[in-house]
DNA sequence: ATACATTATGGGTAGTTGTGGGTAATTATA
DNA sequence: TATAATTACCCACAACTACCCATAATGTAT
């Protein structure tokens, strides 16, 4: 068995220290493919997280996004929203990365994090603001989860 | 005959210890096939135990999570739910796992602990609590298990 | 019954990982 | 240009994990 590469799960808490950085886990500086180059593209998040793709990903989502007409208002707005604060960030010897302010202010990281392995992506987020939104989201779509969980999950 | 691999029946009691490692039982580990390279991927059960997928069935249940669109709202919370405790773990020489704190709290796990066989999957239980979700599920009225012997051939 | 192999469980140790902080290089600002 | 602020790079250390070995219990073969 060849491992999955660049697919991340599992949560794991770690700090963010005074000059904004925050460790990368072991497990996932593993599983980044080599071609990465110990990179990943960090951008806001859909919810109020930070989102860390590994930098080929995030090469791919750039080619998605050249597809989208400029000629669309709302492919304008989404476009600008999703790559005005990407930018690219390598983890250095110990294994940190650093998150700029406008991605700590968007997320509203203070010390605690918790990193999350979406499997394509990474998430970065406030524990509390997390389980605010993981209430709510459980509540309203508990439904069409199930119904998901049916496909996909043995 | 070859019987059927990454296929798993029967129960076992073993301890975990200090360090949170729990042996797989033998039969399992010969169970397991060996493109797995004896790696399971743990995670949380839909009761309170820990499940345990040969590493080749979770990489499937990967691929299809990497099917759903982060646009959508309930994909996001569905995916996050569904990997968020997820993790690969390799048997060492001794075929223990290490079960993370994380689900070792969750399943309420202690010294004592049941290892189910559930086919296609492996359950981790505290005793104590499977004894309890088992008697509730008794209850089950005749009628669902009707309903159940359409679909299946014992 | 005896010898041997396997299995379950405990623990020690070396290497890795997470975290803080320091210093030099680079960039921005006056 | 000089100075301040920021960033990149390096070192230190405590905590943890992976790996190894030991031992007792159980199973298996001769």
């Amino acid at each position: 068995m060849t491992i999955n590469k660049n697919t991340f799960t599992g949560e794991y808490s770690y700090s963010i220290d005074t000059k904004g950085r925050i460790n990368i886990p072991a497990k996932f500086r593993n599983d980044l493919a080599n071609d990465n180059e110990k990179s990943f593209v960090i951008t806001k998040g859909m919810d109020s997280c930070v989102y860390a793709y590994p930098a080929i990903v995030w090469q791919g989502i750039e080619n998605e996004l050249k597809k989208l007409s400029s000629l669309s208002n709302v492919n304008r707005s989404f476009v600008r929203n999703t790559v005005r604060y990407a930018s690219m960030v390598k983890y250095d010897k110990q294994g940190r990365i650093a998150i700029t302010p406008n991605l700590i202010n968007y997320a509203n990281l203070n010390k605690e994090a918790l990193i999350i392995g979406m499997v394509n992506k990474i998430e970065i987020w406030n524990p509390d603001l997390l389980e605010k939104v993981d209430n709510l989201s459980q509540k309203i779509d508990s439904s069409q989860i199930d119904e998901l969980a049916n496909k996909i999950i043995l």
